[in-house]
RNA sequence: CGGGGUGUGGCGCAGUUGGCUAGCGCGCAUGCUUUGGGAGCAUGAGGUCGCCGGUUCGAGUCCGGCCACCCCGACCA
């Protein structure tokens, strides 16, 4: 391709709406165009990218026996109601009526239809196991689309789904996936971890993500320093500190004047936060919920909507709190009856707490479950943070942001029961089909490439996934004709080899070509000029080097291609 | 949905107490000169000032409403 034909502009200044590298940089590189919030057109060169990120993850899963097929994205809102998944997905669920008044959506993902499938065409046990992907546009409406292809609203997404008559079947499924996702990563040149996580409206019983560490991820990873435990911080685990443990005393009212929140009453009574216990309020599913937690630590709230299996989870308003006959600043379940509860277990851990008296300006001293009051439920609700002890090794616990580029489930029968999908065994019986799930977003993973790989003049490609492999720069064409000549030359030796190269032949300065290679991140630079010519031929330099080195033009496509190889190869 | 911010040519911005044909830099077009890290000169094209309404002799500027986009949070894979 020469660059005077290629469609997209660079741009000098950055602009403005853009905040993250990857958003910035592909935005300056002429690569994607924002449509509107959350939409995105991609112009050739990203859409090359693309293409490569998804020819990498084809030939990995194909290796591991994945059938790519094509499901609608258009499809019957029927459908998600049947899985109960129109009301899991909310208002991400981009709905509207056919010409004839049918309720449709535009999947956000395709467990539903790949159900479907597997239910007409697997009947036997002889026809498992099976892996199915499709790599397809989805739809979301995200509440807040950002970060450029980070978070987006419509996006290709590569899903790979998994069927086995048991879930031993499954675990080796699962493993399989996850060493294909470990290569398609290693392969478009990213560091990434693998961590638990929680499975969200996907459903399902063990699940992990990859992350690609970053510090504009939007996603917060609590890891081990000691061992190789690791868990998005929505699902993560700590040994809780334990609080003072005395004998259990009398309770006692306490005035407490002006003090509600915790940090109020610690300050007022001069104790340590974790011999306080604090009261949060929430609507789960337009139920009140009365959660107690130990001073010290936080609400994770999606294991608490785990805990509730409610779909629908917010904090409680004020007005709601007071209908619910609670004393905001000084609640406590002490002589509450009828209210639904739930506790951390971080309750159990430590004794004589003091918690609201539920009156204002009152607090309890020496409160201790389960002699003073009764919970509902008692478990771990609680948000570990770095600091706090692995659950695995006791190590010190850390914390690093990183971006979702990869998640993977065990579903189990949940669809496959809810639709009908069963196969029979070689006893003749039926048993629901044992299914995983194993999704990949190709444009957030190129972004998250980018994230990874740029520094201040550019992107820096990882070599399997540049738009080209070469960017062939010739200066001085207007004026000589030997320049001219061996550009070309090579231009056409190096496509006739197979390599893929960009001639930048415009009549720029050196400076506007140089600039534009570095932005575009191209892994080669090829240098034509009379001055290289007089030294005897061109100069290559890679990307990530300062300095260049000179080969003939004789030799120069057998140098490159070696190069080529040799950075695919690290 | 809550908080904050921004909407003026393709991009980045300026525009005073309301005042005349709405400016600047980059980019774009043409010509000449230039050419190893974003060249110079000259000429030129390109704008419903986000939209609607109001106030006024007169609105980019003041008032009201709406919309879009960005950031933080909520929520979300």
């Amino acid at each position: 391709m020469r660059v005077s034909n290629l469609f997209g502009k660079t741009l000098r200044d950055v602009p403005s709406d853009a905040d993250t590298a990857s958003h910035q940089l592909l935005l300056r590189a002429g690569m994607i165009h924002q449509v509107a919030a959350g939409v995105y057109a991609y112009l050739p060169l990203a859409w090359r990218v693309h293409k490569k990120i998804e020819n990498i993850i084809r030939e990995e899963l194909d290796k591991i026996g994945g059938q790519e097929l094509l499901m609608p994205t258009l499809q019957p809102h029927e459908l998600w109601e049947k899985s109960g998944r129109d009301v899991a997905f909310g208002q991400a669920l981009f709905t509207f009526d056919d010409r004839r008044e049918r309720k449709m959506v535009l999947a956000p993902t395709h467990e539903e239809v790949v159900t479907e499938l597997a239910r007409y065409n697997i009947q036997s046990y002889r026809d498992l196991p099976m892996m199915l992907y499709h790599i397809q546009t989805k739809f979301r409406d995200e509440p807040r689309p950002r970060g450029g292809l980070v978070r987006v609203r419509e996006f290709a997404m590569k899903d790979l789904y998994s069927f086995d008559v048991d879930v031993d079947g499954l675990d080796a499924s699962y493993e399989k996936a996850l060493q294909a996702y470990k290569n398609i990563y290693s392969r478009c040149g990213l560091d990434f971890i693998v961590v638990e996580a929680d499975s969200g409206a996907i459903g399902g019983k063990g699940s992990h993500e990859f992350m690609v560490i970053a510090e504009t991820g939007e996603d917060e990873i609590i890891f081990c320093s000691k061992c190789d435990y690791a868990a998005n911080e929505e699902k993560a685990v700590s040994i809780k500190p334990r609080a003072a443990s005395d004998e259990p005393l009398p309770y006692q009212e306490v005035a407490t004047p002006g003090a509600k929140t915790i940090e109020e009453v610690v300050s007022f009574l001069e104790i340590r936060k974790k011999q306080t216990l604090k009261a949060v309020f929430y609507i789960a599913d337009g139920q009140f919920v009365f959660v107690t937690i130990r001073g010290d630590l936080d609400v994770n709230e999606i294991k608490l909507k785990n805990v509730l299996k409610c779909a629908d989870l917010r904090l409680a308003t004020d007005d709601e709190v007071k209908a619910a006959g609670v004393v905001a600043g000084s609640a406590s379940l002490i002589g509450l009856k009828g209210i639904k509860s739930v506790a951390d277990d971080s309750i159990t851990l430590g004794t004589n707490f003091v918690v609201g008296a539920n009156k204002p300006d009152y607090h309890l001293k020496n409160a201790n479950y389960p002699r003073d009051f009764e919970v509902d439920l008692v478990t771990d609700i609680a948000l570990a943070r770095p600091k706090q002890s692995c659950i695995k090794c006791g190590g010190k616990l850390k914390s690093v942001r990183g971006i979702e580029v990869g998640h993977v489930f065990k579903l189990g029968t949940v669809y496959s029961q809810r639709s009908g999908a069963y196969y029979l065994d070689s006893d003749g019986n039926q048993n629901p089909v044992v299914m995983g799930c194993y999704g990949i977003g190709v444009g957030r993973l190129l972004a998250a490439a980018i994230e990874q790989n740029h520094d201040d003049r550019g992107i820096v490609w990882p070599v399997p996934i540049a738009p080209y492999q070469v960017y062939l720069c010739a200066l001085n064409m207007d004026r000589s004709d030997e320049v001219v000549q061996a550009a070309d030359r090579i231009y056409g030796e190096l496509q006739e080899a197979g390599v893929e190269v960009l001639f930048d032949d415009r009549n720029e300065s050196p400076g506007i070509k140089f600039n534009d290679a570095d932005l575009l991140g191209i892994p080669l630079r090829l240098l034509v000029s009379t001055k290289s010519l007089q030294n005897g031929g061109l100069e290559v330099k890679a990307r990530g080097d300062k300095e260049s080195e000179l080969v003939s033009i004789e030799t120069a496509v057998d140098s490159v291609k070696a190069l080529i190889d040799k950075f695919y190869n690290r």
